[in-house]
RNA sequence: GCGCCCGUAGCUCAUCUGGAUAGAGCAUCGGCCUUCUAAGCCGAGGGUAGCAGGUUCGAGUCCUGCCGGGCGCGCCA
């Protein structure tokens, strides 16, 4: 409808300049908006105070004359000018009617767009390290990263969703290591736990005992063996990382390459598939698990930084390479080959993202979490002095979601163990909560997520009144046979000019908004737009569905509220599906 | 100190990329169930949009400077 009243707009404006009355250029975009307030009719235009200095005319002269230029549309009512000199637009009654046809004639597919038709898009989201359980922290993203996706999808683009794997570096190594320890003891080995391993973890232990079921004592090791000639750990005064970097080296002699391997992935499996479990039970899923560890066995991650070489990028200094990239604008020059040898994770991310956008994806979105934010400038960095486009590339920084219990702050830290994961979390609340109060604010707002308040199960859950809006038409389809009533919905799309009342006039133009905001929230990447927009469509209903009756006596009458409603049904189970919500048939 | 994000009703947040009188939910107060689910509806009160400038027909929205909060500034990942 919008780009309907902007093709009469740009005809208009043509036929002025062609009779010379305008002699500026025209614009390239002409915004029409929804009107805020009924009484400016249903579309608003600004063209004309846009225009006027350009044109030097007054805004409301100006606007006389294109809307004396507009052509006839019979989906148009009324055109009126107002205020400075905006243009409103009243739409025909058909017009709006039409939607409800429309919508029941599409089902599922009622919303969808092709504005993205042909170009891919990659989402990358989540890529939490398999060191541990997801917490709500990486929920956040979760529920983010597949909505995007979702409406990227519902707005014609081929969608990517992918998950990076840090099965790689040295966090996974301190797990192997801190699950080695753990099944020390276990066989009967006294020894410190290193201050800098996952200490507290509980899932370490169960891995160790996974390890020791499966292998015995086949990498069991003397205590003094282990930690002879180690340098001191921090209790004892000295450095953890020194310490815990040289229990991880005595950890890969004793074991030897294929008994650390072993520990090292009963490790990875574990928690990788843990991870994988509870996002597919978040209703989140991928085409695409990426290694770490295979990109750089395959060698792009030398070819990275050989090219960046060849290119002038890396110069050395102090032992170590570094990557110039304050030539691209970073704050300061990065390493990506420590003095010790051992790559960067940046270097990992340098050939990770160059892989991305060779490809061939048009579009490449990273969520992150707002902690990372300072390194969008040097990944972007990386991939001009690799010749690609940066601007390609898509850094979607969502900030933490603060947890409130019995009004305290919960604090959070994933190496205290004190958090709380994403598991918990659902099993509280529940998925479709979780789901939504996840992307009921837009990513770069601070949340806070009240833990009693999600788990009431009470009204204050925003997400139960948009479901009881589904449960409540379903219930009342459900009605019809046991009252003897019955629904022709032919006839009442034929009726629908009999829902005269405002409150079916408010549903009505509700619903022909949904193929609008759907659109901006997938191209903005904003799902919020559409769980609010959801919460406005459940209250036009609800208010529609106190004030009057369905199940009424008048064959026609009824026939045409019951297509309503049924539309109504259907958009709130697609807007719902593309959240990750569930669309229950009662309550 | 530098960089990024945020600051809107008592609380949690919207405001459709600069539009018309800044809107919802929760909380508070007052009404509505013999009728399709009261997890609902209707009504009331509640605002100097952190502060001060600037840009223009027009600013919560863009720019500058302060104030306050969060995060980041490793040869960690």
């Amino acid at each position: 409808m919008k780009y309907h009243l902007q093709q009469l707009l740009f005809s208009a404006l043509e036929a002025l300049r062609a009779d010379g009355t305008l002699s500026c250029d025209l614009p390239q975009q002409i915004a029409i908006e929804r009107t805020r307030d009924k009484s400016h009719g249903d579309f608003a235009c600004n063209i004309a105070m846009v225009l006027a200095k350009l044109a030097r005319a007054k805004p409301r002269e100006l606007a006389e004359k294109i809307v004396a230029a507009l052509p006839v549309s019979e989906q148009v009512s009324k055109v009126e000018i107002a205020g400075p000199g905006f243009i409103n637009f009243t739409l025909s009654p058909a017009a709006s009617l039409s939607v409800v046809g429309q919508i029941l004639e599409a089902g599922e597919a009622f919303g969808r767009s092709t504005v993205g038709a042909g170009k891919r898009v990659q989402v990358e989201f989540v890529s939490a390290n398999p060191t541990g359980p997801l917490h709500v922290g990486h929920g956040r993203g979760a529920a983010y990263g597949a909505a995007v996706a979702d409406l990227l999808a519902a707005a014609g683009y081929q969608v990517h969703r992918e998950y990076y794997v840090n099965d790689a570096g040295r966090q996974m190594d301190i797990l192997a290591t801190s699950v080695w320890v753990r099944y020390l003891e276990l066989a009967g080995e006294q020894l410190p736990f290193p201050a800098n391993g996952y200490k507290s973890d509980d899932y370490v232990w169960d891995i160790a005992a996974t390890v020791h079921r499966n292998h015995g004592d086949a990498f069991r090791h003397p205590a003094a063996t282990v930690l002879a000639e180690l340098p001191p750990d921090e209790p004892q005064g000295g450095d953890k990382e020194l310490y815990i970097d040289a229990l991880i080296a005595r950890a890969k002699h004793l074991l030897g390459e294929q008994g650390y391997r072993t520990v090292f992935d009963t490790g990875l499996d574990t928690i990788l598939a843990d991870i994988k479990q509870d996002l597919e039970e978040f209703g989140v899923c991928y085409e695409q698990w990426y290694s770490e560890r295979q990109l750089v066995a395959s060698g792009k991650v030398d070819d990275a930084i050989r090219r960046l070489q060849a290119a002038g990028h890396i110069y050395e200094q102090e032992g170590a390479l570094w990557f110039r990239t304050t030539a691209f604008g970073d704050e300061k020059d990065r390493v990506v080959v420590r003095d010790n040898g051992v790559k960067t994770y940046f270097a990992s991310d340098i050939a990770y993202h160059m892989e991305k956008l060779e490809r061939g994806f048009d579009r490449v979105i990273d969520v992150w979490g707002a902690d990372h934010h300072g390194y969008v400038p040097r990944v972007k960095a990386a991939l001009q002095a690799m010749g690609q486009d940066p601007s390609k590339l898509d850094v979607l920084l969502v900030q933490f979601a603060i947890l409130y219990r019995g009004g305290e702050r919960v604090q959070m830290s994933t190496r205290s163990g004190s958090f709380v994961t994403l598991r918990e979390l659902r099993d509280e609340v529940g998925n479709d909560a979780a789901r939504f109060f996840y992307v009921l604010r837009k990513c770069e707002q601070h949340m806070d997520f009240d833990l009693d308040l999600a788990k009431s199960q009470s009204a204050d859950n925003p997400v139960y009144y948009i479901q009881y809006a589904h449960a409540r038409i379903a219930s009342v389809m459900r009605q019809l046979a046991e009252k003897g009533f019955s629904y022709d919905q032919p006839a009442g799309l034929k009726h629908l000019s009999l829902l005269s009342e405002t409150h079916e006039q408010e549903l009505i133009q509700a619903l022909t908004r949904y193929p609008e905001v759907l659109e901006a929230a997938a191209l903005n990447h904003e799902p919020h737009q559409l769980a609010h927009y959801l919460r406005e469509l459940a209250n036009a209903f609800h208010t529609y569905y106190n004030a009057h009756q369905f199940l009424v006596d008048d064959v026609a009458l009824r026939d045409a509220r019951l297509a309503l409603i049924n539309a109504t049904r259907q958009v709130l189970a697609n807007g719902l599906a593309l959240l990750g919500v569930s669309a229950p048939e009662s309550m």
